[in-house]
DNA sequence: GCCAACGTTGGC
DNA sequence: GCCAACGTTGGC
């Protein structure tokens, strides 16, 4: 849970040190190890391009957020796609991130990004819309695609060799801001067409 | 609300 | 640098 600030007020500049936020305990942060670590691994290094001409990591991604009410030492962490939608710009900055993995990922985002916004620790969990990096609302999804929904895809793509089976929802199940291959995030599009399953 | 999974911390 | 204790995430 990653909890987006919603601070906005003109500040366009990815959040500074703001850290002390509801999220906040971090200070002694040693590490690393991990961290650079496991960059690289999950895409397919391209040898040349790392620089950031774009295709480094990843073009898509997944970003979980709380819908619904929940007080971490006090503060409210609920940030629905709703709530987004109802910022300023329909924009949010994010941060509250405190795994190494997902900080690195949110860092790697490109502006012209698209992450689905996914709803956890909810009633209901699941991808409710499409938002691009910053983070600024897309649009809705024209259905909201649910978390058992793609895992009964997952489960079946596990077997069949489909778009899902190595989906990082699934597979690294903590990480609060993970990527998405092309071919997974497609075939999540493509699943909005369809009838729930 | 429960609790499994897993990341982080810190003693040794 | 191992690993037990602890804290957090997040489905159910």
């Amino acid at each position: 849970m990653p909890k987006p600030r919603k601070r906005l007020a003109g500040a366009a500049g990815p959040a500074g040190p703001d850290n002390k936020g509801p999220a906040g305990k971090r200070t002694k942060t040693k590490n690393p190890a991990g961290a650079s670590a496991t960059m690289g691994n999950s895409s397919p290094e391209k040898t040349s391009a790392s620089k950031d001409s774009g295709k480094n990591l990843s073009n898509y991604w997944l970003m979980k957020s709380e819908p619904e009410s929940r007080l971490e030492k006090g503060v409210d962490v609920k940030f629905s796609i709703e709530d987004l939608k109802a910022q300023p710009k329909q924009t949010a900055c994010w941060d509250g991130v405190r795994n190494y993995q997902a900080r690195n990922f949110l860092r790697a985002m490109k502006l012209e990004q698209e992450a689905f916004f996914y709803h956890s620790n909810c009633k209901e969990p699941g991808i409710a819309g499409l938002v691009k990096v910053d983070v600024q609302f897309v649009r809705m999804m024209k259905r909201y695609i649910t978390l058992a929904e793609l895992k009964t895809h997952y489960q079946a793509h596990k077997t069949t060799g489909g778009p899902l089976k190595n989906m990082a929802l699934f597979t690294r199940q903590r990480l609060s801001v993970q990527p998405l291959t092309p071919e997974e995030f497609n075939f999540i599009l493509s699943l909005e067409e369809k009838e729930p399953s």
